[in-house]
DNA sequence: AAGGCTACCAACCGCCACTTG
DNA sequence: ACAAGTGGCGGTTGGTAGCCT
């Protein structure tokens, strides 16, 4: 925060009440708190300070943070440096206005990760959780209730619904949203497994897939390819002209299908060629629901019946776009892929365009 | 020119999960 | 088994800058 007397009232007299829970942990020997002790600097930092902490971290990394402001020479709290670091040093931060393809991205995972910023900032190494939140919070939600798509479910707000035919509709889209927030998840938990590679870009090894030759994987199924109309179908929503300068394909996720051959249900694996995350898990996920298609659930089934009722929901992001034109805002989204419709009928025969942004 | 309003975002807080002794 | 310590996360705050009236 910026202010410099920053004490939350309440804390700062020995009768406030909200102390009493502060004191309490104070007698139990543990301080979590960075006020606590004297004579700890708060509030933005200064150059000077930044250069100690960045010397400092680049010399030693940066161990214990609890410990590291003491040995960097910094009057903070081990807490305020960490999130200066993470936030703001670190080298490998992307700073700035963020692409449209970013913005997409967030819009995309959001509506199956929610507010955990965290698992989001996965798909946009470069950005941190804290900007993306922000980015989140001041420009793309105002954005989608403007097309009236409630920020939270990522369905249009229900005052927007103008007939009460589309409860089907919204359950497939659940089913949807659970399949992809499932995949999602994985993705995050494999891309923090191979942190090690800070573009989540990854060679496929035995050890990813033990026991398992890349080169036979069996034919996908059928069921991915709706998941993938899904997608694209959410990225077409988030469509931009070519203005998008797209000069930040960070999003791992934006391209989850480049080696797939869509259209004859093959499954290509180059052993030479660096794979996303994503991919591997989606290679992962596609043997898993091989045995599952065996014996379709209520999930597959609405899986497909999803892609013949989904052009009531392109409908209304279109109407909002057309609401929306004329907006000061200049780089208002939207835009439904001219190809939508094609896609939608591709798809239910378990094949589709590969996405703009896909690889060839 | 001045005051009010709004958007932005760095930084903080509080909580929780995990690790350590 | 338990308490303390630590790191990480999401929500929130509030100073600053820029725009509007």
């Amino acid at each position: 925060m910026h202010g410099q007397n920053l004490i939350k009232p309440g804390l700062e007299s020995s009768s406030s009440p909200t102390l009493c829970s502060t004191q309490i942990v104070l007698i139990m020997g543990r301080s979590t708190l960075c006020y606590e002790k004297e004579g700890l600097k708060r509030g933005p930092w200064t150059a000077e300070e930044d250069q100690k902490l960045t010397a400092y971290i680049q010399q030693h990394g940066h161990g214990s943070w609890s410990s590291l402001p003491e040995k960097a020479g910094l009057k903070r709290c081990g807490k305020s440096c960490r999130l200066r670091w993470i936030n703001y040093l670190r080298p490998d931060i992307k700073r700035g206005k963020f692409s449209l393809r970013e913005e997409q991205t967030i819009i995309q995972l959001h509506a199956f990760l929610g507010n955990r910023w965290s698992a989001i900032a996965v798909h946009l190494p470069k950005r941190t959780d804290n900007e993306i939140k922000n980015h989140w919070n001041t420009h793309l939600k105002k954005r989608l209730i403007k097309m009236g798509i409630d920020p939270m479910t990522h369905k249009p707000r229900i005052d927007a619904l103008s007939s009460s035919g589309h409860e089907c509709h919204n359950s497939n889209l659940n089913h949807m949203a659970q399949w992809e927030r499932a995949r999602l998840e994985a993705e995050a938990r494999e891309a923090g497994r191979y942190s090690s590679n800070k573009q989540a870009l990854l060679r496929i090894q035995p050890k990813i897939h033990p026991g398992t030759d890349p080169l036979s994987l069996k034919p996908r199924p059928k069921c991915i390819d709706v998941l993938k109309a899904w997608q694209d179908m959410v990225t077409g929503m988030f469509n931009f002209p070519s203005r998008d300068n797209l000069d930040s394909p960070t999003s791992i996720s934006n391209s989850p299908n480049a080696l797939v051959q869509v259209s004859t249900g093959e499954t290509i694996v180059d052993p030479n060629h660096l794979y996303t995350c994503n991919e591997l898990v989606y290679m992962d996920q596609m043997q898993e629901l091989e045995g599952w298609m065996d014996e379709p659930t209520s999930s597959t089934v609405a899986l497909t019946q999803y892609t013949t009722e989904n052009l009531w929901f392109a409908d209304n992001v279109a109407a909002a776009a057309d609401l929306n034109e004329g907006s000061s805002e200049s780089d208002t989204l939207i835009g439904i892929p001219v190809s939508f419709s094609s896609m939608e009928v591709e798809a239910s025969n378990g094949s589709y365009p590969i996405a703009n942004n896909g690889q060839p």
